[in-house]
DNA sequence: GTTATTGCAAAATCTTTGCAGGGTG
DNA sequence: CACCCTGCAAAGATTTTGCAATAAC
């Protein structure tokens, strides 16, 4: 589409991620567009999951436009790579989130919000299980429920004075 | 629709599962109709996971002809009577099965096919986890990876003769 | 220069909705 | 016999695709 200063960073930065994602593309040879790099770096900044629709706005927020179908093809691309991961929680659109260290999804079938946790024992667990005839890549624990602040919002609605609690 | 002699067992029936769905309609004001019998019954005798295009084929095959809308209407109607549970695997359509006690789901990234497995050594360890300011409902977890079909199949492919690989 | 990539608009999926006719309670 | 439910078709929401213009290498 045009092209960016940034567009020279992504052959050259010594993060290991930006490496990690350009020897990904070199690998294949992909080309380094300003749009790949851009939408990638944004995600980068992102603690959390998001939404495609969130990603674009974002996008849009830093002056940066970039088409639905790139971004849905780049999102693609950094899920090949294993750089990012797809969630689709009960009862929502899919979200995204990049590949760290495994953590447990907190979900609140209230209002939506998602909060990661980190369980050692729990990875502990799932390191040492082994299933029969299936080959582990890679897991994920969701757990629904209610969040503190759904919580007191419908204890509060619950008494008397009767607070109208949303969704 | 139609009048089915199955609407009249419905009511009548002395299952508890069967009790469950029709005190679930009765509590809230709701028909006991053929289709929703039908479609409940049908998806009793499901082990395992099925997408809604799968249950309208096997209602199909049962000779039963149910709309589309009718069965997303009753699909929606057993997940809040709590029966019903919606995944949605990564890369999938969205698939639905009953709720029974507690598995985990592998689920294989190269042909799809989705098993589940009792832990109780895990679901003890989820028993016990107490999640700060999070009420937790209930989990899920999801084991991607490769089937043990699959994993020889492309041992297969890899070896001399090279036989095609599917996907 | 060659060819992968982008953006657009159109198509494809899957799911929801509005409404008229029909069946349940 | 009121009004809930069904089926249909149309609308929505999200994702994918075809193609001409454009940019990477």
């Amino acid at each position: 589409m045009r092209t960016d200063p940034n567009i020279e960073e992504f052959a050259s930065s010594n993060s290991p991620i930006v490496r990690k994602f350009s020897d990904y593309l070199d690998a294949r040879g992909m080309r380094k567009t300003a749009e790949r790099y851009a939408i990638f770096n944004r995600i980068q900044s992102i603690n959390g999951h998001f939404t495609i629709e969130e990603l674009q706005h974002m996008l849009d927020e830093d002056g940066f436009r970039v088409s639905r179908s790139t971004i849905y093809n780049t999102i693609e691309l950094l899920m090949e790579a294993k750089m990012l991961r797809r969630h689709v929680f009960e009862g929502m659109q899919a979200q995204y989130e990049r590949i760290s260290l495994p953590h447990t999804h907190l979900i609140c079938t209230t209002c939506g919000k998602v909060k990661e946790v980190r369980d050692t024992n729990f990875a502990a667990f799932m390191n040492a299980r082994r299933f029969n005839a299936f080959n582990a890549d890679h897991y994920c624990l969701y757990v629904y429920g209610t969040c503190s602040t759904c919580a007191r919002k419908s204890k509060r609605a619950r008494e008397p004075q009767g607070n109208k609690r949303r969704q």
